[in-house]
DNA sequence: GCCGTTTTCGGCCCGACTGTTTTCAGTCG
């Protein structure tokens, strides 16, 4: 099995924590940290790309020595690097940077004068009153290290888009109501919709920061202030969720804006911009000397910057950098371009509303067309279609069909793959429906290989058109099944069929990653919601957060075309 | 450790808050 790009991300944060801590050049450090990061936004697998015999030496940031590095780590093999850190270093030692106000410095100052080496031995010495001997720490950091063990620190899992979305745009309307506050606004990934997001950043216009700040630190829904000055406090929701506020003059709001979206990378390389011109860019503004240049909007920074706006999406040092310098930045898919939902569930299987209450939500959604998309009979538990229940449906379809002008139910089905990449339903059934969405709903242990020939298989059938949830993942419950999305991609583009980004919260999948690839090898994708219940048609949002992050243009998108222009690409397909 | 029409050496992004401090280092984002 091949190592995937997550392991080689978090050994190469592994080096970069050890290396901190022994006190390495922290310009190296930057190198593993930034190579981590890299190495987690590829759309494809290390190891595939060292098998096609790519050097990854071509990679920004990344020369011959981090590239053997890599390569050592994807070949499974052991990095001699690590181990000998982790002979130098404790191995376990790395947990204790997981732990506020414990940085690289102070851990390795509590191993040389204490051997505190894990977390058990620093619970230990701080109940004992001894970490204060260590200087620079006193009580304070004592009980705050205390608490954070007490609480299990260390394992907080990133909190899901749609979930974050839920807090934070009640607490932004609620400090946007202060008295004196001009704009506000939620950055940080979630401003860049990255699918998880590990803590909320506000940042808010005010002329009197006290009072924005006493406003937000008594929400109703904060459990503990963390963190509290007069431009900036740090609070943990009751759910343990944290949010930063910013409070900056309006003249430095977009400047605040843009630094507090980041992403960091994208911030370092604006800068990297501003410092070759001889200014300065900060949270403040972009400055020659002392002298403000820019500082109000995003747009007149990137302006002075000599780039095009940069959509949040795409703020990832990327390529998009380069994209703005050169206005060659995409025109990104937008809610306004999705003519219609390709994947809806009704109750005639596991779904809660009737086919005519789906065809009317989407209907007042502005859509032109919606396919209905129940499921195959091998989804006994949710009394899947057979053929004959099928044809009732198609039935009620063009009754309905006739009565409605200007909108138009696509007949179609959610079909099983089954284990040998056969169709749950007969071709004569499938060619009778407008569309196919297929997906495997089985058998998610089989080995890569297997997997992956099982999907190829299904896509070898002209009637499939659209594979619904390519990878089966849901995110922080279950990994995607093994399988080599590259290799189905490709044989997608060969094919002419098409894949599916599903905008279920748990789901967004394909990932952003993985839609940027389809770009690149040109297969296009539908943004389909999956929606078992009228209001679920809402989560195209979220769907199109992950296309816009993959680059995505309205003519990468199979459902932006009108009823006409989807009927000739499906006909295409057969 | 990376990178280069200013450089193959000498740079590498920037500021707020905290705690433990008598002027600032470390952490964090």
């Amino acid at each position: 099995m091949p190592v995937a790009n997550a392991e080689i991300a978090e050994q190469l944060d592994k080096i970069a924590d050890l290396l901190d801590i022994e006190g390495a050049n922290t310009f190296r450090v930057r190198a593993y940290r930034r190579a981590a990061r890299l190495v987690e936004g590829l759309p494809r697998g290390v190891a595939d790309m060292l098998a096609a015999g790519e050097d990854l030496d071509d990679l920004p940031g990344i020369g011959r020595d981090l590239a053997d590095k890599i390569a050592e780590i994807a070949k499974g093999g052991h990095l001699e690097l690590l181990d000998q850190l982790a002979r130098e270093v404790a191995p376990g030692i790395t947990e204790l940077l997981r732990l506020p106000g414990l940085g690289p410095k102070r851990v390795h100052l509590l191993q040389e004068t204490l051997g505190i080496d894990s977390i058990a031995k620093l619970e230990a010495a701080a109940k004992a009153g001894r970490l204060r001997e260590v200087p620079g720490i006193g009580p304070g950091t004592e009980t705050r290290v205390l608490r954070a063990i007490a609480e299990g620190a260390a394992a907080a899992p990133r909190t899901k888009l749609a979930v974050a979305e839920q807090l934070a745009l009640p607490l932004l309307a609620h400090i946007a109501q202060t008295p004196g506050v001009l704009h506000a606004q939620v950055a940080g990934s979630f401003r860049r919709r990255r699918e998880t997001v590990g803590d909320l950043d506000i940042v808010a216009a005010s002329a009197s920061g006290e009072a924005v700040m006493r406003r937000f630190t008594s929400y109703e829904n904060v459990a503990e202030v963390v963190e509290q000055g007069p431009t900036r406090a740090t609070v943990r929701l009751r759910n343990g969720l944290q949010v930063d506020l910013r409070v900056v003059a309006e003249d430095s709001y977009g400047a605040a804006l843009l630094y507090f979206t980041g992403s960091k990378a994208h911030n370092i390389a604006l800068r990297q911009l501003a410092v070759e011109r001889g200014w300065k860019l900060n949270e403040y503004g972009l400055f020659e000397g002392r002298k403000l240049l820019a500082g109000r909007t995003e747009a007149e920074l990137y302006r002075r910057l000599g780039l095009a706006t940069v959509p949040p999406e795409l703020r990832e040092d990327h390529g998009e950098v380069d994209a703005a310098r050169r206005g060659k930045l995409p025109h990104l898919v937008a809610l306004d371009d999705i003519r219609g939902d390709l994947h809806v569930h009704t109750t005639a299987s596991d779904g809660t509303a009737s086919l005519a209450d789906m065809a009317a939500a989407a209907r007042a959604r502005g859509y032109a067309y919606l396919a209905v998309t129940d499921h195959s009979p091998r989804m006994a538990m949710v009394h899947g279609l057979d053929a004959r229940r099928l044809g009732r449906q198609i039935d009620e379809i063009e009754r309905l069909n006739a009565k409605l002008s200007g909108f138009t139910i696509l007949t179609s089905i959610e079909v099983d793959i089954l284990e040998d990449g056969a169709l749950d339903l007969p071709d004569e059934v499938l060619r009778r429906l407008d569309l196919v969405v297929a997906a495997v709903h089985s058998r998610f242990n089989l080995p890569i290989a297997k997997q992956t020939e099982r999907v190829l298989r299904a896509m070898d059938n002209r009637l499939l058109t659209i594979v619904a949830h390519p990878t089966g993942r849901l995110i922080n419950e279950r990994p995607a099944y093994e399988i080599d999305v590259e290799r189905v991609l490709r044989g997608a583009a060969e094919r002419g069929c098409f894949l599916e980004v599903n905008s279920q919260p748990d789901r967004l999948d394909l990932a952003d990653t993985h839609c940027r690839l389809a770009k690149e090898i040109g297969v296009r994708l539908a943004i389909s919601t999956d929606a078992h219940a009228p209001a679920q048609l809402e989560f195209i949002r979220f769907g199109l957060d992950q296309a816009r992050r993959g680059w995505l243009e309205p003519a990468d998108v199979l459902n932006t075309r009108d009823l006409a222009g989807l009927r000739a690409l499906l006909r295409h397909r057969r």
